[in-house]
DNA sequence: CTCATTACTTACATTTTGTATAGTACCTAT
DNA sequence: ATAGGTACTATACAAAATGTAAGTAATGAG
């Protein structure tokens, strides 16, 4: 996470890449180790930072919001700040961000089917 | 890529989360920057390694075999050697491996949306 | 005033992934 | 005998992702 260095050839190979490839492309935007998990659960409805927090087991903080502001920069969850004290923020997908259930609903049957393969 | 530890947090969390959230386990297993875009290529037939290497601009070789043997490990391509000279070794996917045909084209197709989206 | 609550920041360490560059083994054709 | 093609392997290093541990601001309750 942090930030990527924009003169690397790691980065240009990333932008080569994501150009001609929407499935390299998505893989890159969806492929945080959090991502499609925080996804998966907001697909029940909005929840709050607090509440992403318990629902996700290990996660450090920073490493939940690096993930959310991540998510927020691409359109996929939106935030809203409840001026309030204690501070309440919630998360909420949007269009586009719904739009990844039907990818999600593919990868875990795949998933499933993989998992099962290997333990064969 | 190389070898990845055994004991670190890192690790530990990664293997919590791909046993019980299977969209994980299959984006761990298929998230690698090159495996996408290899096993797109590979659903059109069998590839030899050097054909491979033509078709994805910038990769090194290095990466290459690192990306074919975790795709073979994983039981997604299988590997045949033909015992000529100079060797000739092709690369096929398996049944599970084609089966990854609908998860790439959901990526595909939403990734599009996506890229779209971010355009505007 | 002090404490608890919530949603973060910041600084730094570690782990994982990727790149660059140079080799190797094998046989065949020149 | 030497050069060339194929599919690698080795080593060193760079960059990115993830992790740990500690702090911050705001304010209402006690």
């Amino acid at each position: 996470m942090s930030k990527i260095k924009r003169s690397s050839t790691n980065f240009s190979n990333k932008v080569a890449l994501s150009d001609e490839c929407p499935e390299a492309y998505a893989s890159h935007i969806i492929g945080g180790q959090w991502t499609l998990v925080i996804c998966s659960w907001l697909l029940n409805g909005k929840l709050r930072f607090g509440e992403l927090k318990k629902k996700l087991p290990n996660i450090t903080e920073r490493m939940l919001t690096l993930q959310l502001r991540k998510l927020e920069k691409n359109k996929i969850v939106c935030r809203t700040v409840h001026a309030e004290v204690p501070p309440r923020v919630e998360y909420e997908l949007t269009p586009i961000g719904l739009a990844l259930r039907s990818v999600i609903k593919e990868l875990e049957y795949w998933g499933d089917c993989h998992k099962q393969l290997m333990n064969e």
